[in-house]
DNA sequence: ACCGTGTATGTTTTT
DNA sequence: CATACACGGT
């Protein structure tokens, strides 16, 4: 491996031109003492516990342009991980920003899935893959597995592939392959998981393909069975940072261990108190283990809070304090006081989100000697995604701008897989999975049992299912319409190909690590002659896809359209297919920046890394915040970690936090009553103050609550053992499950000041069509063909050509 | 082969 | 309530 001889030989350079330093360090400027010591520390193991809004991406950008500037390290010798790309993302621009100047290349900074895509492609033969596999998504993860399970005769009724796929995903992030998954999993889905998942990764390798999970475990498994491999990532990677240090999965520990190892030199930035991931692998205990793990760690405490005010700051901690086993951190700030956390009670969850609704309208006019606030500048965190719908509902009846955040992701839409299964193909003919995710999409008339034929064709002659299908064709296994529709799609992927930069891919010994941003496979190919963006939009409309789309009569079409106009207009900044491929599986991009001004909802999850002016924290009620499921699943591990998720909430709020709970809420098509979260009971009364909501009578409770009192037993007494919420409880219970609907006795006015005509078709960017049946103002009574009757306000409809009835 | 109706079953989410 | 899947009819 010429390439790592290379890479040795700059060691030396770096060292001669670290004599040299005393450049200025202007990024240290304004650093506070902690924050500098976390930068300036740069020899031995630093564990760096960065508190909520205390600057840690500045510290640990600063800490990375100081390996640079000093000549300690060069660009390409730094391995910097994170979890999310948006992150990665980030820390690139800002390097560059304090640098001054576009660095030429931090080839290693990314998420650890980005950088164990680079390595594995690298060593992909030492655990049996070429170095152009492909990587598979959660849905063609499970498509496989249900194959699987199914040949295996198992009903999966009872055992659902989907549990399979959790266990799967429980062991890669152990980093256990199927030989050492422990003796006590051995009775996991049925006693058979550990033979399926073995012959789940069998089947990965025939396909040459990989699983997320299999990205970390792979390079774990080449990192303890080669040595010489090891040795020489350990000796390349003279400093390593890691972002988000809480989150790390056992397997993620374990690779970052094993690279350690060398200089340890590493660098880990995190949170104990904001580790809200276990469910899906993290372990704490990294953390917590972190001075131990490596001896001699210097730990550094960023604790001074540059984001919300002291009330603020106040009721997190007295939140988390609730919480065992912390490392321990003590936020302070020298913000003015500012408004207390406020607290407020509803009746029902529709009433919540009118309240919310009013409020953020009052905020952005600017209420109470405060300032107007932007909308781009709250934010709703809720802690289920099906909470987000009664804030929609209400905010298209108003008609308040919202975005939501982390909706479904713009990849994982039918139509952009389907497409994607396309380029699949086409780039890569041994995608099975690609192919039989579009062999029959559009409708080619190939069921069940055409498609039975192909595999088996594909199967009894070794070959992939292109191929197989192609056999079948010549050997006239199938007749009819299927056949002549099976011979234009085979054809049309052949004529495709050829119109691609050419059939083959040839891996080439590359030793420049610098400017690697496509990584060691170079594509040798003649020059196309028509570019990928067009080929693309050939591919599509030559398939019938595009046409597919265009003939469907359903509100979604002409969305899907657009999305996949979206995608081709994405492929212009990508060199050829296989990049663009290769981005769009590890990153879920989601950047719909819509134009105005627009309030964000999105769960507490997502919120993890944001911050806010003001921030609302609806739902806060026990089982559903804390949720009951959590705390079954995981007992008291589980109710500290929806703890964790509470003090990430308040924490992301800088100048107002509105926390508010409702009594009543519409769960599963059924009225259920809730208490407050015991949350709320932990919330210091000095640092709240509680609202009354409208429409109470009498006040209802809390309202003439003494403000600065006594007991604490009264900051229960505000809340929910009051008298109004005992009325509340009261009257729940005699309504039973039928709380009454609002009434609909909406005056119609046909002189309104609307465009709009009674019995008018419209179309709705989320409902769909629909005609009008009522109008107020432009306030719209819309029924929908899908979503039923819903009120809407004008600007949110738009008229169609089609006859109204 | 495809479409409609019926029933079961409902966190959190990145890559 | 609403969606996702399985089943049975055309």
């Amino acid at each position: 491996m010429s390439s790592f001889d290379e890479m040795d030989a700059f060691e030396g350079a770096s060292l001669s031109s670290r004599a040299m330093a005393a450049r200025p360090q202007p990024y240290l400027d304004g650093l506070n003492p902690a924050q500098r010591e976390a930068v300036e520390k740069l020899e031995g193991p630093v564990l760096m516990l960065a508190g909520a809004g205390t600057g840690k991406t500045r510290a640990l950008t600063a800490r990375i342009v100081h390996l640079l500037n000093t000549g300690t390290a060069r660009p390409n010798e730094i391995l910097a991980v994170t979890f999310t790309n948006k992150a990665a993302r980030e820390m690139k621009n800002r390097v560059g920003q304090m640098l001054g100047q576009q660095v030429e290349g931090m080839p290693w900074l990314g998420t650890f899935h980005a950088i164990c895509v680079k390595l594995l492609r690298r060593h992909a033969e030492l655990v049996g893959l070429k170095s152009n596999f492909t990587i598979l998504d959660t849905d063609d993860q499970l498509r496989l597995l249900k194959q699987l399970v199914a040949a295996e005769n198992i009903d999966d009724k009872r055992w659902p592939a989907r549990m399979l796929s959790g266990i799967i995903d429980g062991w890669k992030n152990r980093a256990l392959t199927p030989e050492k998954v422990p003796a006590a999993d051995a009775g996991l889905y049925n006693h058979r998981g550990t033979e399926i998942y073995d012959h789940y990764q069998q089947r990965l390798k025939e396909l040459n393909a990989v699983d997320f999970g299999d990205l970390l475990l792979h390079m774990v498994t080449i990192f303890q069975t080669h040595a010489d491999v090891l040795e020489q990532y350990q000796r390349w990677f003279r400093y390593i940072l890691v972002d988000e240090y809480q989150d790390t999965n056992v397997a993620q520990y374990l690779w970052l261990r094993l690279l350690a190892q060398g200089h340890k030199n590493v660098c880990c930035v995190g949170d104990d108190d904001q580790s809200i991931y276990g469910w899906r692998g993290a372990e704490v205990g990294n953390i917590l283990r972190f001075e131990t793990d490596f001896p001699g760690a210097h730990v550094v405490r960023l604790e001074q809070n540059y984001r919300s005010t002291p009330h603020i700051l106040a009721a997190a901690s007295g939140v988390i304090a609730g919480n065992e086993g912390r490392l321990g951190k003590t936020l302070w700030t020298e913000a003015t006081e500012g408004e207390k956390v406020r607290l407020i009670g509803h009746w029902d969850g529709e009433e919540e989100a009118r309240w919310i609704g009013d409020e953020i309208e009052a905020m952005q006019r600017g209420t109470r000697g405060m300032d107007p606030m932007s909308l781009d500048d709250m934010a709703i965190l809720v802690r289920a995604s099906h909470q987000m719908r009664a804030f929609e509902d209400r905010f298209l009846t108003i008609g308040l701008p919202y975005r939501v955040i982390g909706g479904p992701r713009f990849y994982e839409r039918m139509e952009i897989r389907d497409a994607m299964a396309y380029f699949r193909v086409v780039t890569s003919p041994d995608d099975d999975l690609a192919f039989e995710r579009i062999v029959n999409t559009p409708k080619r008339g190939l069921g069940d049992k055409a498609q039975q034929k192909i595999q088996v064709t594909a199967r009894q002659n070794g070959v992939n299912l292109v191929e197989g299908a192609r056999i079948l064709l010549a050997d006239g296994g199938l007749s009819g319409k299927g056949a002549a529709q099976l011979r234009l799609l085979i054809d049309g992927i052949d004529r495709w190909n050829s119109q691609l930069r050419g059939p083959r891919i040839e891996v080439v010994q590359d030793d420049d690590l610098i400017d690697d941003e496509q990584g060691p496979v170079r594509m040798a190919y003649a020059p196309p002659e028509i570019s990928h963006v067009e080929l693309a939009q050939v591919i599509l409309d030559e398939s019938g896809y595009t046409g597919h789309w265009q003939n469907d009569k359903t509100p979604e079409a002409p969305g899907r359209l657009e999305n996949l106009k979206e995608l081709v207009k994405a492929l212009e900044q990508f060199e050829n297919l296989q990049g663009f491929l290769e981005h769009v599986s590890l990153i879920m991009d989601n950047e719909q920046e819509g134009e105005g001004e627009k309030v964000s909802i999105m769960t507490l999850h997502a919120a993890k890394g944001l911050e806010f002016p003001g921030v609302f924290l609806p739902g806060w009620e026990d089982g559903l915040f804390p949720s009951q499921r959590s705390m079954d699943e995981s007992g008291i591990k589980g109710l500290e970690e929806e703890r964790r998720l509470a003090y990430v909430g308040i924490t992301r709020a800088e100048q107002v936090c509105t926390i508010s709970f409702a009594g009543n809420r519409m769960i599963f098509g059924q009225w259920q009553s809730a208490m407050p979260s015991r949350f709320i009971d932990e919330l210091p009364e000095e640092h709240v103050e509680v609202l009354t909501p409208p429409g109470l009578y009498g006040g209802g409770y809390g309202a003439a609550m003494p403000k600065s009192n006594l007991h604490e037993a009264a900051a229960e007494a505000n809340v929910y053992n009051s008298p109004g919420w005992r009325r509340l409880q009261a009257r729940a219970g005699e309504r039973g499950m039928s709380q009454p609907k609002e009434t609909r006795n909406m005056t119609i006015d046909l002189n309104a000041v609307s465009s709009f005509v009674m019995g008018e078709r419209v179309f709705h960017q989320k409902f769909g069509y629909g005609s009008i049946i009522g109008i107020e103002g432009d306030k719209l009574e819309v029924d929908f063909e899908k979503a039923g009757i819903k009120n809407v306000v004008s600007r949110f409809l738009t008229g169609c050509d089609d006859v109204p009835f």
